[in-house]
DNA sequence: CTGTATCCCAGCGGATACTG
DNA sequence: CAGTATCCGCTGGGATACAG
């Protein structure tokens, strides 16, 4: 029997399921999205990378000079997110100019948008400085991340349960 | 100048104030939290940790099986996410057994819980398997990251702006 | 049960030099 | 401007053995 007994009450989040087989999940994350997406996007490089991108970065000297990244690493980290199908590298012409590549941002990497947002919001809580400052481009508003249902509840750790599947419904893909 | 003329049109934040400077920025990123978070929750070991903090997992022995890490990386890790404020070591006593300690995810570790849901989610896109399915415990329905301004409104990346602060206002903490 | 000490390997990230 | 080749130090992560 797992060791379950909370001597502390803090908010966690409620297990529902069966959890007995809990212990069997393979280390390598078969399993687990969280780290399957970490080994995507667990490094500094990607991460600084992908905000640059979000920030409109293109090209890849403007994305090497923002970041800092040496240009090695930033060229090793592009193609792999490029590999990983988070940015593709599009051909375009300046006109007078002869034939560049730029990198943007996949529908998978703009699906980053909310980690991102909780990212530097975390970020920001440590007392650090930081001359971001995400606003609502319709009213001016700071941005927050936030979990919801699919209901419509906003949703905190506390009122959040985690189920876990059997082991693979072969029916449903 | 910088080359922002955009030959793509793709979503990007739009960027608001003096962005004259932004090349100034150091290497190290003393000015950007998506760096320095980074630099704590940056890595794999240190995220599946917080994530089975999330799930209820407080002792030592739980949180090496249910990661699947080695105990010398699981010691180090828990022992920077104590330093670093995430989690703290409580120690407790079970009727008829020595004093223990246990790990518990302080304030600035739960914050994390937009970051962990958007996490899951996005790693979920890929297609690969995954056994967590996170629930609101009222209604039922799965749960979902979204941005929000502080007016009340949902933001996409489109709607975004990042307005840069221009140096250090020192009047203002 | 909860770690520490030691050793090892792979990957991240940077510096320098070079190419189309 | 947009990279590649090479080298090199640091850290992440695991294996094994040992300790309170």
């Amino acid at each position: 029997m797992d060791s379950d007994d909370l001597s502390v009450a803090d908010p966690t989040i409620t297990r529902t399921g069966s959890f007995a087989d809990r212990d069997a999940w393979g280390p390598l994350g078969e399993w687990c999205a969280v780290e399957r997406a970490m080994t995507v996007i667990g490094n500094r490089s990607s991460m600084i990378l992908i905000r640059e991108a979000f920030y409109g970065g293109h090209r890849f000297d403007d994305l090497v000079r923002r970041t800092g990244l040496a240009e090695t690493v930033a060229a090793k980290r592009l193609r792999q997110l490029v590999d990983d199908g988070l940015m593709e590298q599009r051909p375009y012409r300046e006109p007078g100019a002869r034939t560049r590549h730029e990198y943007v941002l996949t529908d998978r990497g703009r699906a980053l948008f909310p980690l991102f947002v909780s990212l530097m919001r975390w970020g920001q809580g440590d007392g650090g400085p930081s001359r971001m400052d995400l606003r609502h481009a319709g009213c001016g508003a700071p941005l927050q991340p936030i979990v919801r249902c699919e209901a419509g509840h906003e949703v905190g750790i506390g009122e959040t349960e985690i189920h876990l599947r059997p082991k693979v419904t072969s029916g449903a893909a």
